[in-house]
DNA sequence: GTACTTGCAAATTATTTGCACACAC
DNA sequence: GTGTGTGCAAATAATTTGCAAGTAC
């Protein structure tokens, strides 16, 4: 995954005339070495333990920045859209457990066919897709079978 | 569309021991005849025109509640996940207009094939997916070219 | 009549802003 | 060195809760 590639994110900030700053680094650490999508303020308290002086505006910030550039993704789950999980920096979509928060990412979503037909009928122009998928994942499945609600 | 039946609404909430009320009622109306997705407190505001005693926490569980029901749906844009639409009231999705908001909701999405793959490939048991378009809508295509950012 | 609902005020939570100081380049 | 970032405190916005009174059935 090149989610971690310092060199990769340097190159993309200073497109942006941004920099390199420690608290990006600790909250993209936080989110890449997470196995499941983690709301600002868990990543504000994790973060803080590599960098004690972080604040949670920061976070915030650093989450739209890194957002932005394709680093991480939104998640949106029945309850809120404001988690967010380590993302490929391509075109991506998240398969998310309901149970764990657990997430995969995966690209091959395979729309064109279905996004043909719509502009067709609507005369939309479409251009933009959102894609999540929504299950649990296979040590979720396992253990007694927990459904979740 | 039979979102607006009340009928049917009525004994959908028959079912869940709930009321069919004026607060309801009212929101309801809205969304069923907006074109766009809406915001809790347009909601609120334009309710009140019917029903000046309406107070915003209402409208916030109505809207839980309509949800749940089905009755309408979260509309999920990239700055936030705080609007509704309604919805036909079974499996649907919506295809957004960037621009002005409005939304088209449609259900065959047709996705069997892929969901299948990712549960061989990745182990997961996908039971729930999310889909959203977004692009222009006809008029805003017109409407001097305005590309929104 | 009874259980579910409402609207208000207040509490809570989430997010944003302004600004002096600090740091990456 | 310069311009971007940071962290704090404070402001704002969004959402939720408790509760007495109201209403659908």
């Amino acid at each position: 995954m090149p989610t971690l590639e310092p060199t990769t994110l340097r190159a993309s900030l200073k497109q942006n005339r941004r920099k390199l700053t420690r608290a990006r680094q600790a909250v993209l650490d936080i989110l890449a070495t997470a196995d499941r999508h983690l709301t600002p303020a868990e990543i504000y308290r994790r973060a803080k333990a590599t960098h004690p002086h972080l604040g949670l505006t920061t976070v915030y910030r650093t989450l739209d920045l890194l957002a932005e550039l394709g680093y991480i993704q939104r998640v949106h789950t029945s309850d809120g859209c404001h988690s967010y999980a380590p993302s490929a920096h391509t075109h991506g979509h998240q398969l998310i457990c309901a149970v764990c928060g657990r997430t995969e990412e995966f690209s091959d979503c395979d729309l064109a066919k279905l996004i043909q037909t719509l502009q067709r009928k609507t005369g939309f122009e479409i251009n933009v897709h959102m894609l999540e998928l929504v299950g649990r994942c296979p040590s979720c499945q396992t253990k007694r079978g927990a459904r979740r609600k």
